[in-house]
DNA sequence: ACATTTATATACCGATCGGTATATAAGTCA
DNA sequence: TGACTTATATACCGATCGGTATATAAATGT
């Protein structure tokens, strides 16, 4: 197994704390108590306690829009590729389960927060999966047309309700409660 | 008008602050200089910065409560009865920026911080005006039965999803937005 | 008019914040 | 083996944190 070095330990340290309490209630000083090395070190290898932030998002997009990359293509058939990227979105997070809370926290800002920026880029590729999901199917589902947008962000929307019902042990993630959330997005709750 | 007092002038001031930049990054001394008081002017009345926070959600959910309160009765259309409660809660949040932002972040951590329980007992009674309309609603949709904590979760979580984005400025409130929103909920995204 | 209660201010507290100056250790390269 | 680069620690910085001790002002009641 790959030695860990102190990088990577102070980056999983503070992805905790901070998914825990929030990242303005967590101080420098615990992260690096924590992880059992000393400021300097932290300041040598992120800059700054923003610096640290930023590349804790930076990880956990990269991570996850390869994932959701890899389960984009489109087929033709709109539930079933729906049903691919939701798996995808769910299983990374209950997978990455502190990096998912702050992507929330982070999602749920108002525009004006200083910290809400730090993720815009990442949110628009992000929705951009979702948007080329709609906008492949229009040719099969021609009353799409014009709203790829908005349904990109409906769903999105439902995805991270999802999310935090599930991190916080609400619901089970199961392939039948994918199935049932995709089915009743895309047909309404009388499908249940 | 009604003369503004101090104690008024604060929990405004707080609700502003905390919104735009978060409960932990602001401090005290940053709201009373804002309001124009001294720090034992706020302990007095609020007791602590926690106190304060406490105010500000009991003010915002028993004002979001009844308002809900008054447009839940249910007459056998669960479409017009969605549409009023949604109507309700959105437009609420349209016309209470700063604490509807608050309730968002609040409803949108993990469960172990500390600031997420603050709103548990709110956040049911919430919740609880969804499940009593799908439940409600069951006589006539036999189909919902079972469901009825996962619609309203599913709801909220839809409905939360809108207010973020209306309190961004992404999409607009309008009768028409409703309309769609409630009638995709129910229906599915083709009737678009 | 005085006593009591409510509400406010000044000054201050110990603790912690994000970050840096300086020094040293460890690893790498020629 | 020495020079250089990378990575770490100790000690410290000015600023701010949440909160309180003490005093005074304003409002209310008798």
């Amino acid at each position: 197994m790959e030695h860990e070095t102190n990088k990577d330990r102070l980056r999983q340290t503070a992805e905790r704390l901070f998914a825990a309490r929030g990242y303005d209630a967590v101080g420098i000083r615990e992260v690096v108590e924590t992880a059992g090395v000393t400021k300097p070190t932290l300041y040598y290898h992120f800059g700054s306690k923003q610096g640290l932030l930023d590349a804790i998002f930076a990880g956990h997009y990269q991570q996850l829009l390869a994932v959701l990359g890899d389960a984009s293509g489109y087929d033709g058939d709109l539930l079933k590729t729906m049903k691919q990227l939701v798996t995808a979105y769910l299983t990374y997070a209950g997978a990455h389960a502190d990096t998912s809370y702050l992507q929330l926290a982070m999602t749920y800002l108002p525009i004006s927060h200083g910290s809400a920026s730090i993720i815009t880029p990442y949110a628009q590729q992000l929705q951009q999966f979702f948007v080329d999901l709609f906008t492949a199917a229009v040719p099969e589902h021609g009353n799409l047309r014009g709203h790829e947008q908005v349904l990109a962000l409906s769903l999105l929307g439902v995805l991270n309700n999802h999310v935090i019902l599930l991190l916080n042990g609400k619901v089970p993630l199961t392939e039948q409660s994918v199935e049932s959330l995709v089915k009743q997005y895309m047909y309404g709750i009388y499908v249940l």
